[in-house]
DNA sequence: TGCTAATTGGTAGTGACTCTCAAAAGTGAG
DNA sequence: CTCACTTTTGAGAGTCACTACCAATTAGCA
């Protein structure tokens, strides 16, 4: 896989320079002041005014305040890498081969990694947020499935193709927060593939395997 | 004079079922409304008006608005109908025979099965009380997993347990929805059969199941 | 420098939801 | 039936997320 897109940083113009500033600048503070006051006791306005900004302005760039934690375009990333997986590949493989990937662009700098730390802690505690979470997942199934049914060549609405994608999203959901619940100290590449090991095997054995140990 | 043995209505305080009647009042006037002029459209000052009592009462008897749709106890039954199951059953049979009965349960009566119909029209449509259902559903999850685990006999927070039931109620969730869209016409036990065949094979084999015809 | 378009801040809403308190209605005993 | 008592209700004020709008500022460019 070539890299993909090489830090372009001088070409953006002055303006979107600084809107990624100020975007960075609303979320870190609501991110600080969320973990130290919690979320629901943190007002826009105060967020605002720590980001040095106007509360319109907080709603201009982003639509709610679950999105302040949450929005990112991972989504998309992955969608992107599921296509580009070969068309012989089953989709299970395929799926878990783009998930690793999209993970692997994710966690490309220890800033980054620190960066959904702190946010993923939110999510484990927040119930607002892990709400938004879940729509999220969701809005991923919904796309991840028309790219399913143009690899299998099928219906996008067929009930079967709709059930398997909402079965491995399901389960990565629980991988997901069980990873944050155990304060994101499991590699998480690990945690995936014991979650397709659970889709591919133990719902077909139809009884999920005992582990003797929790590691 | 000592009346005629009471029928068994009458067991229940003055002060109960008036609760009971005013809980089914707003319900009845919120869905009409909600599925007459949008449910974003119909504030609570409107149903509180429709239904004969006070704002405040609204809201004391459901905590947000989306719960005025969706709050149900089907949760609870679930559970005691899987916990019912012989221990020598594999979980998903034990599951599909929870969920059956649960379904055989709820739709006992037309008048039931009408009111959920009217109910899962307005799930299908908007997006809040899609999101409210998701809730319902990881609620329902964590609970079905400490069932399972006691089941089982391992412990409750094990990932491949949770993996095991997100991916269940994850394919439900989207059957459910699936039988939505398609304006509730399907038999739905029927859904769920197809669903229980995806996870049982499908999953395992690593790709869904092509079928000739979409019903 | 001056024109144009994008960005921002402020102001005034709406509506869900909370808290509090006093009025009203059901309950149970004498 | 009447008198405490408890529960339920309604009304008011308040918080906060979010929207719509308008005026002021600022970047982009000739």
């Amino acid at each position: 896989m070539a890299p993909m897109t090489p830090p372009p940083v001088a070409k953006i113009s002055l303006r979107e320079r600084k809107k990624l500033r100020t975007r960075q600048a609303i979320r870190r503070a609501a991110v600080r002041l969320f973990t130290e006051q919690g979320y629901d006791a943190t007002p826009i306005d105060q967020i605002a005014e720590a980001a040095e900004v106007s509360p319109s302005t907080v709603f201009r760039y982003f639509p709610t305040k679950e999105d302040i934690v949450l929005m990112d375009e991972d989504d998309a990333l992955m969608e992107v890498f599921f296509r580009a997986r070969p068309a012989h590949e089953p989709p299970l493989t395929a799926l878990r081969e783009a998930i690793r990937a999209t993970l692997a662009q994710i966690y490309d700098t220890e800033e980054a990694v620190e960066d959904i730390r702190r946010r993923m802690r939110l999510v484990a505690t927040v119930p607002a947020l892990r709400a938004r979470l879940d729509e999220g997942l969701s809005a991923s199934g919904a796309s991840m499935t028309d790219a399913l049914a143009e690899r299998t060549g099928t219906a996008p609405d067929q009930l079967e193709l709709r059930v398997f994608l909402g079965a491995v999203l399901g389960g990565l959901r629980e991988a997901l927060l069980y990873w944050v619940a155990r304060d994101l100290s499991d590699d998480l590449g690990a945690i995936v593939d014991r979650t397709f090991d659970v889709l591919e095997h133990d719902l077909a054995d139809s009884a999920p395997r005992v582990e003797e140990a929790a590691g």
